[in-house]
DNA sequence: CATGAATGAGGCTTCATTCAT
DNA sequence: CATGAATGAAGCCTCATTCAT
């Protein structure tokens, strides 16, 4: 991962990453059949780390936007300490490909992350602290906001994390949250 | 760009690309003096086309929700009219990387962007159709979404373009007008 | 020339001596049929230039410990005067090869020098200026003094020229003068 | 060195010398990170080796001219044993060049073997045996000297080697050797 | 006379991968 | 388990050379 992030997916080679692993190259193809498979094995390890990351301790029972503002703050936080894991597995998600051409790992991985969005946000619709509106455009808008977030984070490391979460927090909540009397989250 | 967008930036060989064009190897260094170049020249050139498309008229001096609704709606029109450009610049922007191993299109690049969106959102407040927000953050996060749909809409081609795009401009216009009645734009 | 000189025969491309001349690639083809052709066209106009420039009023009737003096003081000069062509010359000669490998300048060019040696080393002998040896390993040794002068100064600009020539002159006539009475050259 | 001595420089490419070699052209930077260290590498390994040939059981405690005597003998029997090592380290020493476009060898490779020879001439001056002369000049020539014999001896091989050595060691001893009645080698 | 677009062969180098040890 | 020698395919790039204009 640390090759990965910060060299690029194509010129982590398995000679580079061996080497700073302190291992020879060979015993590569031990754990691992093909180039391929290690990036994949390596994407699918960090991307269950970092969710695990994320969603520990959000209690997801709580109101909708106040779990919107946990995660978003979670996310924020991943900038800080698992940098490396989210450069490699971007790097990963962008560039490895199946045999036909099509990336191998988008459409799965992603499509699992806009249902979860999608039904925490039927339930805040359900329950009234949300309003009415398309929740797969919003799952969409809402991974776009935070990747977005996490990209400018890494190259702007001179920002404030908390603030920048505050402020993206509240945008999404005043883009989805109910106009009416009960827009305040029920109390928990 | 058609070899970028279809194989990805990895795999696009200039023997691929040379091949697709159907000319010689050698003559593509005829005109560029490197891969590199190449990919920078194509990216630039693209991208001046793709903002001409985006940019053509729409009445800049208009309400700011108003603008902001027509920029969505172009942006999700770039997916049905120049996919293939959007693809390719985006593999060029992901990839192209510095000596040094920095990205080399992304600083400029978005930079520039972000900074006239945030003149927009800053004369919305001026005006008064818009809230008092973070218009660093909201240009992050607005480029973020921007870019999720155009990806979703790539690898989703089922979905109604112009319904996702309404709904995005709703989200983005409710994220951040302001509350009170003179939510109305100013008179111009 | 130029461009032999500083860059050596490898690199010599004939991009760049059309660039460095200022003309086109191609009008190259017009005047030379191959770069061998050119390269070996170059040589010999240069040989020939450099030989008339060393042999130039030299009195050849003088006594022949005078005439080396002479020489090895014209020759000296040449790396003042025309180190360029020196250098490019070189690296013609030792480069420029025929099909079946071997070099293309080497034998016909020194050849002609040593035997041009040779009758003066005879004439020399015959006058009783010079003791007796063998004349072809005084010309082989001569030239290689020569050359190695000529390479010497040119990597070692803060040499006194002139002195360089004193000495060798005075080891070259040393080596080979009459050891008895008349070893003082005659009085011209 | 076999590709180099018969082909020259230019057309040493590494996919001769692996096929001559008798590898895969791949296995070449398993051993070497560079073609110019290739050629560095081979070129003082196979420098010290000439050089360990030519030094080795020569008395260097004896008179200087002894071991000037034995020193050109000894020289000149390179051209017999090790003619594919002189023609390759000498393509080496002429063609491989620094970015800068010097050459790579030469200062350093000739600067040694300057020095060792004036040290040489100076303890035969000092002794008595050799006259008073610039040991820098005279390094140079008597180096050129045996260049001139090495080059000569290739392209001539019907040339008597021990009847060559013979005439030079005498031309050299001739043109430095002390006049007076105590040319004899000191007593050591 | 002169240009420069175009080609194709060949060079150096990287790298995933295999395999004997 | 682990190493590292060895391979072969493929990539980027250079360059002499041709040819239509």
């Amino acid at each position: 991962m640390q090759v990965l992030a910060e060299h690029g997916y194509q010129q982590a080679s398995l000679a580079l990453i061996a080497e700073v692993a302190g291992v020879s190259k060979g015993l590569i193809w031990h754990y691992y059949s093909d180039r391929d498979t290690l990036m994949e094995q390596v994407a699918v390890t960090t991307l269950a780390q970092l969710r695990h990351q994320v969603g520990a301790d959000i209690d997801l029972l709580a109101p909708v936007p106040a779990v919107l503002d946990a995660a978003i703050h979670r996310a924020a936080d991943l900038g800080r300490t698992h940098p490396t894991q989210l450069r490699a597995l971007s790097q990963i998600a962008q560039n490895l490909r199946a045999a036909d051409g099509t990336l191998r790992l988008d459409l799965t991985y992603y499509e699992e992350t806009y249902q979860a969005q999608e039904q925490l946000f039927r339930r805040g619709q359900a329950e009234g602290s949300l309003r009415d509106f398309d929740t797969r455009v919003m799952a969409v808008t809402y991974q776009g906001a935070i990747d977005a977030m996490l990209g400018y984070l890494e190259s702007h490391t001179d920002t404030d994390i908390g603030a920048y979460a505050d402020t993206l927090s509240n945008l999404v909540i005043q883009a989805i949250k109910a106009h009416r009397p009960d827009q305040r989250p029920t109390r928990a």
